[in-house]
RNA sequence: GCGCCAAUAGCUCAGCUGGAUAGAGCAACUGCCUUCUAAGCAGUAGGCCAGGGGUUCGAGUCCCUUUUGGCGCGCCA
């Protein structure tokens, strides 16, 4: 686990503690608790490589002007044994402190023997963790929401393991309920005017084509059998044959798109169980219920939300009561330490009574994260596509798979944080050219491996490298690139701490460009060789970080393009 | 009507707990391949951060308000 950027960072602070606590027993700066104060990475590389508002946050504290402050912090801190070689004051008052040049070397030895586990930190501690993601109704195909959420689940699984978490990856099967009797009325219908014409079509019913495809193939293995048969006895049947197809289709869609889960959690089975009617007496028990026009309401006051119906009047409960059982299935049957929900945005109404549920049954509702996401729409020559899932005309997920290479959707989908809307452009997505982000990275690890096979031919490989060696890294392109290496475990974890895998796109884009740079400034191939052989090993410590970046998206890494 | 989310370059978006002159990419224009892949690099141009108030050493970032847009407010899921 790299702990460099880490440990300097906690050296700074301690430093500035130090110098803060000599100044007040020195007294040039009056007696006072110490101000929390910020670490950053400036914007303007001249400003250092990490700046301190220390003397700025403390101005309050001890009666002082920031630059006085700074000053005393200045001639009192002590960075000899640290990774840091210098501090300036800047501006206002800003401490700006410089990496020793020796840093540079110990990051490439860092990834070097890291490897494929450069990226990896300790921050979750081992805390389980459940990410549920897409969880799309096996009534129909998925629509282009569901294929968003399915790379934005699976992206944020891969940065929270990374992070020190323990993920598990599910879908929720809507196996039963409403929409699966609902789909059970469409589908007899269908059936049914494969003989009768005549047949009426449910009201609200699936207008799928997938609908009639079902029955057509269901009418060709068991023929007219089931015309004449008891109107529930043919529904039966058919959601029997539908459904668990419809499933393997959702399966085999998400496969495809790389999406795999740990668990698939059927809904079926909380109903079996028993444990969607306890979920209800158990709210009875906690006197958070109450009766109204034959049906029960759940008291939401206390917790912050509306009430609302939890069992109808027609004795027949609400989406909402094995969704509260399900959760309680998570967090409590199987102790998950965090449930993480992706959800669309139009869900977000729903999304404060849940918790409200939750914490009725005495789980901290704060255990309990939806990361809601925005809708995305298609563009193609410029003009929206409109979606419409009971249309029977939508663009399912799989169309969209067929039009746009993987690598391409998975890396777009990941460049916008959960919180946007997208207008995904069908014509860019396919577009094979640098307007497409994907090749701009993926051709940096092409480089990469080019410059690898070129110097092969030579019989120079990359080695292992003395600090000394990788001293003579000294362009500023060499050392942008490598500090901007040694932030990726830094970013990884803080997009676990945000749940956006997006700010991984934007930093391995950012690697790609810095790599660019260096690339069409500093020459591996017929540089001396002790020079050479350290870029070359710079080279392969940016192509580890590139691949690191892309596995966390399932996005390929070629060799050459 | 109430609630949630947003508004930053012509377009698509960054801007991490408030920090030093607001950043990329695309599109436009100008340069750079006899040397490791030009799917690249360097440069020019482009902004009252939707408007208005506040909070403080300091606001694109926090609070209030107006405007505009998206999405929700069912004994549907």
């Amino acid at each position: 686990m790299s702990q460099l950027v880490t440990k300097a960072t906690q050296q700074l602070r301690g430093a500035i503690e130090q110098a803060l606590q000599a100044a007040i027993s020195a007294g040039e700066l009056p007696q006072a608790p110490l101000p929390p104060f910020a670490l950053e990475v400036p914007g303007d590389r001249s400003h250092g490589d990490w700046s301190s508002n220390a003397a700025m946050a403390g101005a309050k504290a001890f009666h002082t002007a920031p630059r006085k402050i700074a000053e005393a912090v200045q001639s009192h801190i002590e960075l000899t044994g640290t990774l840091f070689q210098s501090c300036e004051i800047a501006g206002p008052g800003f401490l700006n402190f410089t990496y020793d040049a020796g840093f540079y070397g110990q990051v490439l030895q860092d990834i070097e023997s890291l490897g494929r586990d450069y990226g990896r930190s300790g921050l979750g501690q081992g805390r389980r963790v459940l990410v549920e993601y897409v969880s799309a109704n096996p009534t129909g195909p998925m629509h282009i929401g569901n294929a968003r959420g399915g790379v934005l689940g699976d992206a944020l699984s891969a940065v929270l393991e990374a992070a020190g978490y323990e993920v598990e990856r599910e879908f929720y099967v809507n196996d039963a309920g409403n929409q699966v009797n609902r789909y059970g009325l469409s589908i007899e219908a269908r059936y049914m005017q494969l003989f009768q014409p005549e047949f009426p079509f449910p009201e609200d019913g699936y207008l799928g084509e997938d609908v009639t495809e079902n029955a057509k193939a269901f009418a060709e293995m068991h023929g007219d059998k089931y015309v004449d048969c008891d109107s529930e006895a043919r529904r039966e049947a058919l959601v029997a044959y539908a459904i668990p197809k419809n499933i393997q289709a959702l399966h085999d869609d998400l496969k495809r798109y790389r999406v795999e889960y740990d668990n698939w959690f059927h809904e079926s089975t909380l109903h079996g169980n028993g444990a969607v009617d306890r979920v209800v007496e158990l709210l009875k028990e906690k006197g958070c219920t109450y009766e109204k026009e034959g049906a029960l309401w759940f008291k939401g006051e206390a917790y912050g939300s509306e009430d609302f119906v939890l069992v109808r009047s027609n004795g027949v409960p609400t989406y909402i009561v094995p969704d509260i059982a399900y959760h309680h299935n998570k967090l409590v049957t199987r102790g998950f330490d965090t449930a993480i929900n992706v959800l669309g945005a139009d869900h977000h109404g729903y999304v404060p009574r849940l918790k409200a549920a939750i914490a009725a049954l005495g789980i901290d509702p704060e255990r309990l994260k939806v990361v809601l996401m925005q809708m995305v729409s298609l563009v193609r020559d410029g003009e929206a596509v409109k979606l419409s899932k009971r249309s029977g005309k939508a663009i399912t997920m799989a169309n969209l798979l067929d039009e746009v290479p993987i690598d391409a959707a998975r890396f777009l989908f990941n460049s916008y944080e959960p919180n946007t809307r997208i207008d995904f452009d069908l014509d860019l997505a396919v577009k094979e050219d640098a307007q497409n982000p994907v090749y701009y990275v993926q051709y940096a690890h092409a480089r990469i491996c080019s410059i690898l096979r070129k110097l092969q031919g030579e019989g120079i490989e990359p080695r292992s490298c003395a600090l000394e060696e990788l001293a003579l890294l000294t362009a500023p392109e060499e050392l942008e690139l490598i500090r901007l290496l040694s932030n990726f475990t830094g970013e990884v974890a803080g997009a676990a701490r945000a749940m956006d895998p997006a700010r991984i796109t934007r930093y391995v884009l950012n690697v790609s460009t810095l790599f660019h740079k260096f690339y069409n400034s500093c020459r591996v191939k017929g540089a001396e060789p002790a020079l050479a052989a350290a870029r070359l090993n710079l080279c392969t410590a940016a192509k580890t970080v590139i691949e690191n970046a892309l596995s966390l998206f399932k996005v390929t890494a070629p060799t050459q393009m």
